[in-house]
DNA sequence: TGCATTCTAGAATAAACGTACTAAAACTCA
DNA sequence: TGAGTTTTAGTACGTTTATTCTAGAATGCA
């Protein structure tokens, strides 16, 4: 009924991601977006509507196949051994990332967030599902008794969102092995059961 | 021998630091610089070279009134009474900063620092001066007996800065008490002596 | 084969950008 | 007071911005 399209959409969504993700959303002109999607301004305008838009898709884009899949590969693993798993690779990317480009919703969270409602919950959905992967691994653990129960699983997984946004800022200005992981080891020493004080009202389950 | 200036450096230079903080360096424009400002666009060129010389004076200028005063009224605390007044500070500002500016150290880190390396120079070194803060603090914690050994002073301060950035990115997006005490709480409640496995050998000093 | 539709390419648009220039005004020192 | 200097105010400059328009090419269905 009409002439199909000549680009594959999702190479062309991947194309934005890598521009948006490494230069943010402002620093991005549409010149960039065509000369690296290889698709012309018009093609652009018609198939996503405007510039903002385009941002959106290339955020979600990210969020799912980076974030979303990192979730669901960790989240299965034993209490422990998850959260282990979730900041070494964390870690191991971010000394990877020779460009700096940090992690695209936290980048999202300081760059447009703050001024735009619509971004603002979905990058605060994002985080809030970050915080359930936590706190649903720190339950789990403080059930079968590997992790503390010296303190609420909602305070450990607020911290631990907490300690993941600091080593993804500090990555991208300080990217050295021994700070990231001097940021994310105490708060794994904190989730082990020191058999110290608060844990023995822990004894007996539930 | 000339004519004098009508305005006064420090305050356009305040006026600067609320432009570039609120919206950040891109977003910022020489015309909001001028109509915030209240220069023209000329006496500003003439006085401080181009719009990124002019920011580069404005975060100097927030470092040493906001941070740099921050770090010289606590440290000179008790050790972790140091710690918890600063973040405590942190959090108490994060929650009134009802327009989201965050931290304009923070935010340099993630819109200029990564590409700009004399800027990525003056947010590292001014993290490093953070975590010696903090470091000293431990430092001294640990020698009075105050803050545990169980883990060494320098993965503790690392730690702490990572949970200081972490508490600052959050507070941008979900700027709610419980998520940003929750951040911070566990942290402190790491640097407690739990008299359990790992303080024994710190029973003697030095 | 044609008609309707939707694609592509590239030029064109108007606004906003950082910056530079011109001229007048205001001051200091001789 | 006048020479010299630097600040002002306002405008103008050349880019770059996001977006749209005008063609023409390419397809599916009748």
């Amino acid at each position: 009924m009409a002439r199909p399209r000549e680009f594959d959409e999702q190479t062309v969504l991947e194309a934005a991601v890598r521009c948006f993700w490494h230069r943010g959303y402002d620093s991005t002109s549409v010149r960039d977006l065509v000369e690296s999607t290889g698709i012309t301004a018009a093609s652009l305008y018609n198939a996503f509507g405007d510039k903002r838009a385009l941002y959106r898709r290339a955020l979600d884009h990210y969020i799912e196949s980076s974030i979303a899949d990192r979730i669901e590969r960790c989240e299965t693993l034993a209490p422990r051994a998850a959260i282990a798993a979730f900041f070494e690779e964390i870690v191991a990317r971010s000394l990877g990332d020779h460009e700096h480009k940090g992690c695209m919703l936290v980048n999202a969270a300081l760059e447009v967030a703050p001024h735009d409602p619509g971004f603002r919950k979905l990058v605060a959905d994002m985080l809030v599902h970050i915080e359930d992967f936590f706190l649903d691994r720190v339950r789990a653990g403080q059930a079968d008794g590997t992790i503390t129960r010296a303190q609420p699983a909602e305070m450990l997984a607020r911290h631990l969102l907490g300690v993941l946004m600091g080593v993804r800022v500090l990555a991208r200005v300080r990217p050295e092995r021994a700070l990231l992981e001097g940021v994310v080891a105490p708060a794994l020493a904190l989730l082990a059961v020191t058999g110290g004080q608060g844990e023995d009202a822990a004894a007996r389950p539930q």
